[in-house]
DNA sequence: CGAATAGTTGAGGTGGCTCAAATTTTGTGG
DNA sequence: CCACAAAATTTGAGCCACCTCAACTATTCG
């Protein structure tokens, strides 16, 4: 990525704007073609339920494409939102200035399908930890994050409640596996998430982080991603 | 899609075989830059576990590409194949050809991403339904079938362990939840998984197909496929 | 300081699993 | 066409991981 592309890319950011936790960042429907970019903090991509329940589908991070899912899906799948779980900012992109980009910069598309790749790519392995016990379940999410976050990161910025409507489990046993992974010595005491051993929560967890970066070739369509 | 486009396809099916169910379509590693495409039967794409389990991600039917995971996964991913689940013909695509062929026929690699997208948008439906009770997910799995099938077909051709692989439940268990829908009078009291009231099996799983076809449209990529 | 949110703990219920075996169907070789 | 083997379906009994409901405590924030 040159630092021409990367320097039209940050052009394209035109309206900033912040988000407190809970608020909702891309709706539903009306969403359209309007694409927007995380700046910081962290955000969910959800639906809501008709019992009333929060299904989280997947984790955003700095740096993240939000709400691809309108460009993939049009309207044809369920509600599907994006929502602040920390206070988060934002850029938009101008469709029209998108489209002008895409031309002079054929980076950026390779991004967004990128991006989209993964987003399939992390879903496929919610598919895989649906089928695990409680323990692996929770283990795994959080060296998901900890992946995502750098490895500097000790702290998930999760709370109990995201975790449970991520990983399918009540928040009330959600709870009970955390204290599982506290006496095993894999968390730390502290209210919050805090990773202690990263090394055998990932040997809990089976964790391999290389579906995270999947290699987006396509034949002759010029779409590679350098490891 | 024009006829010329259709013919040029037909044309890049090098080498036809055939496949008895059980055997391996697509391996797992090797298969590479190979594109399969199913000209009849029924496979899925699955993964096995190392408790010797399998775990169907999707189901394949006659038109479908087979192995784009390798495209677009790379080898990044676990374990994946594509495996016969009845008597199965294909055709295998030679990548040389195929890149020539996306030069001179657009349309046809509109349908590699089209393909790629439903297959994510499988993936997140899966992702819904393994939160609800064993008899809706099995239910909404035959209406996924049927949807696939075509309007005429009442007859599900799949194992009851491959119902079970495919929505994670027991083959025990998904015996008894079978039952359960011929108690119901959805489906016949055959030895096949025949449906007999599609309209309420639809009721019980909450079906709407419109995920199974996605429009995929991004901007001026001229990717754009007519509903 | 009160209200809302998040975390913790307890008691009891249940959907789906495990293990085991019988029965039916399908496939195969003679 | 039959005999046998392999695979698929069915049935029963017991168990446990996770759920539900219901408090209580700790934290954050206006």
């Amino acid at each position: 990525v040159s630092a021409a592309d990367l320097d039209a890319f940050w052009k394209l950011l035109t309206v900033r704007a912040t988000f407190a936790r809970g608020e909702t960042i891309v709706s539903p429907l009306p969403s359209g073609k309007q694409l927007t970019v995380l700046l910081g903090g962290v955000a969910c991509m959800a639906a809501r339920q008709k019992n009333g329940g929060r299904q989280i589908y997947a984790f955003h991070h700095s740096g993240d494409f939000l709400g691809l899912h309108g460009l993939v899906y049009g309207e044809s799948t369920g509600q599907i939102e994006v929502e602040a779980l920390s206070g988060c900012s934002i850029g938009t992109i101008d469709p029209d200035a998108l489209e002008q980009a895409l031309q002079h910069h054929p980076v950026i598309g390779q991004a967004l399908w990128r991006a989209a790749m993964i987003e399939a790519s992390v879903f496929r392995q919610q598919l895989v930890m649906a089928r695990w016990p409680a323990l692996k379940r929770v283990a795994h999410l959080l060296c998901e994050q900890l992946y995502r976050l750098g490895s500097g990161s000790r702290v998930v910025p999760l709370s109990q409640i995201d975790v449970a409507d991520a990983i399918g489990l009540t928040a009330v046993h959600t709870n009970r596996t955390l204290q599982d992974l506290r006496k095993l010595g894999l968390l730390s005491e502290k209210r919050c998430i805090e990773v202690v051993d990263k090394e055998r929560l990932q040997d809990v967890a089976a964790f391999d982080g290389r579906y995270l970066d999947p290699a987006v070739t396509l034949s002759r369509w010029d779409i590679r991603i350098e490891g």
